[in-house]
DNA sequence: ACCTATTTATAACG
DNA sequence: TCGTTATAAATAGGT
């Protein structure tokens, strides 16, 4: 309910000089830490039009000092090592852009699983589906009866004895079956966005070979 | 159990670069967003052993653009109204007092009413305790009669219409007999102390004056 | 100026 | 170094 903001201008005056003062004394706080707790020298000015006066951490001596070093140093020098605000910044548009690919692909896995196990409750009109969503639809079909057969073996190698145990719960089947681990894979079914069916794959594991699957791959 | 960090010198190496580099970055987030924010002009400026250049932000123009406007005031202007880290220490220091003070006021507070309702509840030896807290009680006790007398004034005045009524609850009885809102007051009894004697204050009230008052305030 | 719900920063760990 | 997680710190908005 309360804050999400937009890191850009403030329009409001009075807020603006609120965030001001208090991220300024944040910033200073955070200033003498860094300088604290790691030993180096740091400094820090602030010029805004609520000082008439710049304002200068850890004093005007510190930042002379620290600031000295600074200049004293040949162009070229700098232009070497230095870290400034266009490489930082280019780091973190890099940064932030695989963050969103990654949720994408998140969305977009979510999204065919949604499919997969709507088809299996038959909620999902699979004759509407667009081309994109059948392809991916179909491989992860095609994974999940890769894992189920695997466990079908395993069951048979071990003869009757294991039949008789309780099925695994959910993690589990889902990590016996290979469907997480893999680089970006596909996820199985996680309680985050199901829930209401969290117990629904130990039905789904047993009946789909025959009934739902031959239904769907007819179809691509 | 993770981080509780005294903010002195890291003295393990490999902790100390490790928070240097995270705390470093951290700084010129905000200093990126103290800029964007508030449009104001800022720059900071880090000089290590880690890097054999002094790292600068927003870049070095930036640097030398604040720096400058900070460089070319006179010395009287500056020592006038800057604000340094002396200052700033000391307004922290002096918040920092201020802040104990009133722990310590709500410590001894707290202190005097579990005294006080002890005595109530027959829990406390009245006969063993010193002279500051007796006389602290004593106080807080002479408060706590006065708010029962008015209490009592407002119902007598009103006659017996209100007495049939069902009691306040606590927080309201409080307010009613005026034993918060003063300033730095003796609180009288909130919930998050006295949650499991949170409605003992209906019968205290009505059994005190002439029970449980008259054996303490004899023993002063 | 203070409070609180939320977001952000970050120490410790893998 | 990099990602994750539990916790502490910062802070936007409201009183």
């Amino acid at each position: 309910m309360k804050r999400k903001m937009k890191l850009a201008f403030i329009e409001n005056g009075k807020s603006r000089k609120t965030t001001f003062t208090k991220r300024k004394k944040g910033m200073m706080k955070k200033l003498e830490e860094l300088v604290t707790l790691c030993g180096v020298k740091a400094c820090a000015v602030v010029y805004s039009s609520y000082n008439s006066i710049p304002e200068a951490w850890p004093s005007r001596e510190g930042v002379e000092e620290v600031v000295s070093k600074f200049m004293e140093l040949s162009m070229m020098d700098r232009t070497k090592k230095m870290v400034d605000q266009e490489t930082f910044t280019r780091q973190r548009i890099a940064k932030a852009k695989e963050q969103l690919q990654k949720l994408r692909d998140e969305n977009r896995n979510s999204h065919i699983r949604d499919l997969m196990f709507g088809c299996l409750k038959g909620e999902t009109d699979v004759y509407h589906l667009d081309g994109n969503d059948l392809q991916d639809l179909s491989l992860l079909i095609d994974k999940y009866l890769d894992g189920l057969t695997h466990r079908i073996e395993i069951f048979t190698e071990n003869g009757e004895s294991s039949s008789s145990l309780p099925l695994p719960i959910v993690e589990d089947a889902a990590a016996q079956i290979g469907f997480d681990g893999q680089d970006e894979g596909i996820p199985c079914m996680d309680s985050n966005n199901y829930q209401p069916e969290i117990d629904c794959l130990a039905t789904i594991t047993t009946a789909t070979t025959d009934v739902c699957a031959p239904n769907i791959t007819n179809n691509l």
